[in-house]
DNA sequence: CCTCCGCGTGGAATCGATTACACGAAGGAT
DNA sequence: ATCCTTCGTGTAATCGATTCCACGCGGAGG
């Protein structure tokens, strides 16, 4: 592969001169600018990457570290991520935890062994030493989705809040009283979160939100099948399961299924995380929507805010609850409007 | 951040010894080893992965350029690939082409520019100047799931012939007449093969493909609704619509439905993919499943078998049928059982 | 006692770029 | 004519690692 030394024996000038045309330096002649042109058509040339990042010290790249590659909402996440990054002139690396902090731990490392410019990370945990350590160090950083209190570092993120209220409602208006929540791990921010809005949500009802009626899941199908079971083998189950996630709720459907149950008619089900999908199970599943793309592009900006010395702030977005029928509802004709109004605000 | 020089000063030894201790080089005295090695703990030095690549000429990274993230399959094939890498010591930078030439060209250009070891590419289209110009320069390269003909590449893919015939058997079986294929992009074998195998197929059952039996679609749910409802206002309807990926059946699904049709008695649907989702939706879709994670591992054993000079091959598994509810028959009984078990020969 | 060998170590070249600095030529001002 | 800019260019240092080569030292063999 030919080098700049080539390009410029190529051209005849030295290799200053060659990387003065190649980065848009002024004070290069009109000549030399064409032979220099010239011969890097003539052989191809690209520049080297690696060896421009060591002596400029950047490599125009940002980390990412997403915590399921096999969550849709992930998935869409790092889309929109690379789309800003790529419109800002920068790559994306992703980096996939699998919901394990030893994973991610792992990506954050290799990720800063590469000297990346900038790191977005949606933590699994409550912070991992290698996490820590670069948040500490120095390396400029944005969480979005989760987030680790504590840390001094820009948030980007949906507040789920009203729209889980708006859900409630919805379901209480449904005339369902019993509420059971699917909940993320206790050491994500989501996972605690997301209960909490329930509860409070519950509570403007006047409705408890019972222990039992709190499963603990790990944002993966199989978890939400388990706890799902467990809501059925109780005394008196729920009428409504309300999964934290998109990937839970289809363990919950599966569960369900396996009973011989009918969704709505025997149990109502509810998910956080909206994604296309839902609109063709059976039945379509009611879901509070993030704005991901929005969400991955702010956290972009932020990032490189702070990579370019300005001062990237949190964001937050508000997410909004989309009727289906998976909780009794027609959204066809009957469901309170209001709901999906309220949730925008 | 620390670099060797730091690391030598602490320990009190050059920087050569420093290097030696780190990549395990076996004449270093003990106390020497001990020194570097409480210097490197003692300033939490990590190694610049930019510096060494320069000098090494080896960045211990592989390029993934998929067609698009957003479709499950590539999202699997993705999370495998990364694994196996992993694995063997490998990292991977990924590259979404969102089914665009010019993006799939720009990823690859920038992949090449970073010098990574070898490239993993499921091409878009019928060869790009960019992927030429790669496979030319020598860079290790395999294709996964597509591949251009003619390029002297090695390919690692699933066949899905057998499978196909297995699903025109059953839908035989099943009293079907007319069928129906949405096509993927001409550009791309997948896209022309899938035809060609489901062609073939029904001509072992002396049935015919008529051109208005053919979409044309792009891999795109909104090209599966597109060509759905073409087919839909013909004047002799296809009784079996075939997507060509899972992406499309959706589309053909809610062409379906917003004619108030119903999945499979009015109209029998299929898919090319199986996705985890197709167990939910309504009514669970028959698709042929491709050994993802197997397809994913092969390709990145491939790949690093050609960047560290040995021959990679290609590798073919097989797709195989998995039947479900969307063409009518009853999975729990009816269907014959040799379909699944002919799929795997 | 001398020579040779091997081991542990350090000095310095190298990878491919960027960029501070110096230098010569040309042109304008005095 | 002399001096000072300005402009275009080249030389060389630098980034942080790896690795070739040489050197000093100690022990073994003759």
């Amino acid at each position: 592969m030919a080098s700049i030394k080539d390009v410029a024996a190529e051209a005849g000038v030295s290799v200053a001169t060659v990387s003065r045309v190649l980065n848009g330096h002024p004070s290069v002649s009109e000549d030399a600018r064409r032979r220099v042109t010239a011969a890097v058509t003539a052989l191809g040339y690209r520049p080297n990457a690696v060896a421009r990042s060591l002596r400029t010290d950047q490599t125009r790249t940002l980390g990412l570290v997403i915590s399921d590659v096999l969550n849709p909402y992930f998935t869409e996440l790092a889309r929109s991520v690379e789309e800003e990054a790529r419109a800002l002139g920068y790559s994306v690396i992703i980096g996939n935890a699998d919901e394990r902090p030893d994973l991610q731990d792992h990506h954050v490392r290799t990720l800063l062994d590469r000297r990346i410019d900038g790191l977005l990370v949606s933590p699994t945990d409550g912070g991992s030493p290698g996490m820590l350590d670069a948040a500490r160090a120095g390396t400029p950083m944005v969480f979005v989705d989760r987030w680790i209190p504590g840390v001094d570092v820009p948030v980007v993120r949906a507040d789920g809040r009203s729209a889980v209220r708006d859900l409630v409602a919805h379901l209480h208006a449904l005339g369902h009283r019993r509420l059971a929540i699917i909940a993320g791990p206790a050491a994500t921010t989501t996972g605690r979160e997301r209960v909490d809005a329930f509860r409070e949500a519950l509570a403007a009802f006047g409705l408890e939100l019972p222990d039992a009626y709190i499963g603990q899941g790990d944002f993966q199908a199989e978890s939400g099948r388990r706890v799902t079971e467990g809501f059925l083998d109780l005394p008196e189950p729920p009428e409504v399961v309300f999964a934290a996630d998109n990937l839970m709720v289809l363990g919950a459907l599966d569960a369900v299924r396996a009973r011989g149950l009918r969704v709505p008619d025997d149990i109502a089900l509810a998910a956080f995380d909206d994604i296309r999908w839902f609109v063709h199970t059976d039945p379509p599943i009611t879901a509070i929507a993030q704005p991901t793309d929005e969400l991955g592009r702010a956290a972009v900006r932020a990032l490189i805010d702070r990579v370019e010395g300005r001062t990237g702030e949190s964001v937050t977005l508000p997410a909004r609850l989309v009727v289906r029928r998976s909780c009794g509802a027609d959204p066809a004709s009957g469901q309170n409007p209001t709901a999906v109004q309220r949730s925008t605000s």
